[in-house]
DNA sequence: AGCTTAACGCTACTAAAGTTGCGATTGGAG
DNA sequence: CTCCAATCGCAACTTTAGTAGCGTTAAGCT
């Protein structure tokens, strides 16, 4: 009756994480299937469509995985570099060869498939509120009014990127993201990014 | 050797665009088949692989016919009008339950197919293009820098809807829209979302 | 150690996607 | 009007994705 964590389901679980990752790496979410995953994990395909369900399933999983380890959130000083350097890392991600194609990976799947869709908002929601922190210290330095909303001026800084990339498939150079982390700063600071007065706390 | 753009190709063209809008307003794009597409249209399956290839085809060929119809640009009288109102357009297209999944559909598409990515990057870019009329007009009133980025400001501005939408899955309410404009109002008259010194006039 | 059973491996099967070859239309030029 | 070639319709086929049934393995408990 009860599961078996430690056993060789846990086995069967890594060898699966580690292949999927891997088959995105090298060919890319569209180029994602079962049996690829299966053969290079070693385990049978009967068993990953059994556990995962399907190549969107495979990519919820990994997700959580991703979710885990925590973000180095910068603390250069001054809001606009803190800010500068969060989303020049997004962007640096994106333009890495190995970790580049899994990101994308991701948010391709989360597009098609409603599984992956909530995982991957659990980790925006998270990585948002992880970097709002800088946000939060910007306040109490006096940079920016009491009231700022810290998870959207993340999201403004960031978008542009990822607007780029998934929605008009443009170029992302290193000088659109720091033009993109000026901009919601001097956003934040004219106060147009203040907290909502009606709670809208949670989202969703 | 010629072409027959004037005779049966071009009826079997548009009753396969047809159905193909048709059925994704109904299934969205995860419901999209080439056979369905094909029973609708009245078209053989067949002759829709060999003109269009697969899903992603037609959906390459349904945009190019969304490209041609043109937009309303607003003329509000003042430069966060326009934005205002340009970005709830955005937003009220997605929340339309014919329009919405339809254009949900092309972000998806272009995730995944190459050609599909083109149409979508050469519709962006002439939307883009066309929006960018208003910061001319606040330039010439004098609300904007001589040298704002008008194509980027529009960026800055529908971003976090589409980020919110196809990114984080997050749900998009007006407010977030105002609020999306309202920011990058603010950045472009800091100055922030100016043009390049060196030529970068030609994207891609 | 021995037992129980959840989880896995295997083969065979079904369903759906996509392809091929050929004969039938049909638009357009002489 | 006649002919030609591009395009389409059609049926059969191949390939790939996904499922079902059943025997086998091994984790965890006593």
């Amino acid at each position: 009756m009860e599961q078996r964590p430690g056993g060789r389901s846990a086995r069967v679980r890594d060898a699966v994480r580690q292949a999927t990752l891997a088959e995105l790496a090298e060919h890319g979410y569209s180029g994602l299937t079962v049996e690829n995953v299966a053969i290079r994990s070693g385990v049978h395909k009967t068993t990953v469509y059994r556990r995962w369900g399907s190549v969107e399933g495979l990519i919820a999983d990994a997700l959580e995985l991703a979710r885990e380890e925590p973000w180095p959130i910068p603390d250069t000083g001054s809001f606009r570099g803190d800010l500068r350097a969060i989303v020049r890392l997004v962007q640096g991600g994106f333009a890495d060869p190995v970790a580049g194609p899994i990101s994308a990976a991701f948010v391709a799947a989360a597009v098609q498939n409603g599984d992956a869709a909530r995982s991957l908002h659990d980790f925006f929601m998270a990585r948002h509120e992880q970097a709002a922190e800088v946000v939060r210290r910007a306040v109490e330095r006096g940079e920016l009014p009491a009231d700022t909303d810290g998870a959207d001026v993340i999201r403004m800084a960031v978008a542009p990127i990822y607007y780029r990339l998934f929605v008009t498939h443009e170029p992302v150079t290193e000088r659109d993201a720091v033009r993109a982390a000026d901009a919601a700063a001097a956003a934040a600071r004219a106060g147009v990014i203040h907290g909502d007065p009606a709670g809208r706390a949670a989202d969703q």
